[in-house]
DNA sequence: TTGAATATTGAGTAATTGCCCACGCGTATA
DNA sequence: TATACGCGTGGGCAATTACTCAATATTCAA
């Protein structure tokens, strides 16, 4: 069988390439060296100082991150706090007209992660799946810290039985040394009868139940317009869309679909989703991480139901909320 | 009444500066705006969004970060360099637990021993002895430098008469077509009168003359623990290793030892030593090549006398130093 | 209110960077 | 062995950014 070529790339980059690169990036970002002196200290063409750099960058070996409480930010981040009785919010600045859908949330739901594991107390932390996380942990560094334990809240199993594009935690083992539970099932059965069947599992049953105790917990808000995750990826077919739209479902995290007032949908996909239950918002933080204007609805059903207690979003979408 | 002259700038930046500046950073840093789309949409010209840019990184807003190996390597140099105010200092990852002493320190002296032949002026390159320069000489690739001198600062005779194990020299014009003097002298010779008589050969003057003219040199340290390579290597004896150390002796270079504050020692086996005397590092660059936790209290010596002003280490080495 | 000192701004310009293209070297293939 | 292919490289140029300078705005004290 033969094994799928990496996607799009065909350059096999080595560890000296790599190596040059994160030099040049140190001599570039940190010592604040010009590409040229860089060029003549590594002993290339000035192009070629370029392409390291550059090679540093989307290799994402620079992390770039800002630190200040931008007055703006942190007004709509009390307020949101207020307005919904929520335990921790933060609002990072928006780029208008800027098509990345998780730009700034990544940057700054890798931080608060960094803060979570960095705690010398072990602590369980729970993650859920989708864009928005993925796109967090490539932003993360190295971490050491195999006294915390990390828990995958939901499946992760493509539809088409290979593992989903936003297997996050498995991204998030590479990352950090803690011992890691992934859920390897779809995020959608295809049955009552057959979800049960899964979580009987032994590996799955330890998974769930570690998930029920974990203390804090990331998540992705996904909406149920025309392009929702769970049907762009192929969760649930355009019948079933239709069909929760019908109902007034507005949303959903972790696969479990809620209508406008946060309350979740009985019956329908609900009673297939294999994901684990949300955890305890008495005794867990649950942040959510989330933007954009067609998720405004679905983040603030969410909220108002409390099925988060936490907030990760940018300007837009906390003026939309508060508006 | 005059205010009291800044030094630098009377900079009185309010809040709501800064605020722009940081969105100015995020937007620019974070979001990959040019600073002509982050002008409007800040609503500023663009040298005001250049000026607001600036100063977020100026007033390190933005924090940048380098996820690789290589960085803190980066990192322990610059420090390293700033503490011993060194020409130059290059650090190498380590590779905890691994055996070999030389892993790592050998690639590098090997590379910059070809950044220093592939020079298109002349040079003249003195060389010392021992394992670490030897492990470096067979890292090199073949290079022909005709235009170049080599020189080598040490002895390389043993003490049983045959040509030193470590005889960098002669290895190292087997990789480079140039012009080599080598010293075929022991390290120590049995007394100073014949150190005397030895240095006053023709070939021997000649290679000493010209040990006192090299622009860049790169030397060993040894330590004078237990397993001192001098006495490992039979050019001192056990007395004389306990003698060393009972004055205070810590390290040696080209086999002139000397104490924790680098000073040279007065008298016993540095009146024998047949070596060249470490060339002038006003005039000269000298790079001491070396790793090992039984070697840092040499090499710190080295470094605070400026018996060296240059240095290739490992990362474990250059924490100890710092440290 | 005025004047002086200081800060801020925009224009112009130099420096730096990003990118495209053609070349050359090495390797795989017929 | 000859040929094609691919990758990396450096030249050149356009875009972007940094800096200098003079003009303008602002602040503070008399």
């Amino acid at each position: 069988m033969a094994r799928r070529p990496e996607s799009g790339k065909t350059k096999d980059i080595n560890k000296t390439k790599l190596d040059d690169a994160a030099r040049a990036g140190w001599l570039y970002y940190v010592a604040g060296n010009t590409q040229d002196e860089i060029a003549s200290k590594l002993g290339v063409s000035r192009q070629t100082a370029q392409r390291l750099v550059s090679l540093a960058v989307s290799e994402k070996l620079v992390k770039v991150r800002l630190d200040h409480p931008i007055a703006q930010c942190m007004d709509y981040a009390a307020r949101l706090q207020a307005a919904y009785g929520l335990d921790e919010v933060e609002v990072v600045p928006s780029d208008p007209g800027h098509p990345d859908t998780t730009l700034g949330i990544a940057e700054a739901v890798a931080a608060r992660i960094e803060k979570i594991l960095s705690a010398s107390d072990p602590v369980t932390m729970g993650i859920g799946t989708g864009r928005t996380l993925k796109a967090a942990v490539e932003q993360l560094s190295f971490i050491d810290c195999p006294h915390h334990f990390i828990v995958s809240l939901a499946g992760n199993i493509a539809p088409d039985g290979s593992a989903a594009f936003y297997n996050v935690v498995f991204n998030l083992a590479n990352k950090v040394s803690a011992p890691s539970f992934p859920m390897p099932l779809p995020v959608i059965a295809a049955s009552a009868g057959e979800r049960a069947l899964l979580h009987e599992q032994a590996g799955i049953g330890r998974t769930l139940a570690l998930a029920q105790k974990v203390q804090i917990a990331i998540v992705g808000v996904g909406d149920l317009g025309p392009s929702a995750p769970l049907y762009e990826d192929g969760f649930v077919t355009l019948d079933e869309l239709k069909a929760l739209q019908n109902v007034g479902a507005v949303g959903e995290i972790l696969g479990w679909t809620f209508d406008a007032e946060g309350r979740v949908i009985e019956g329908m996909i609900n009673e297939r989703v294999a994901s684990a239950r949300l955890p305890d918002r008495d005794n867990a933080l649950v942040i959510a991480a989330a933007k954009g204007g067609n998720k405004v609805e679905a983040i603030r059903a969410a909220l108002r139901r409390r099925l988060v207690n936490g907030l990760i979003t940018d300007e837009d979408t906390a003026r939309a909320l508060l508006g």
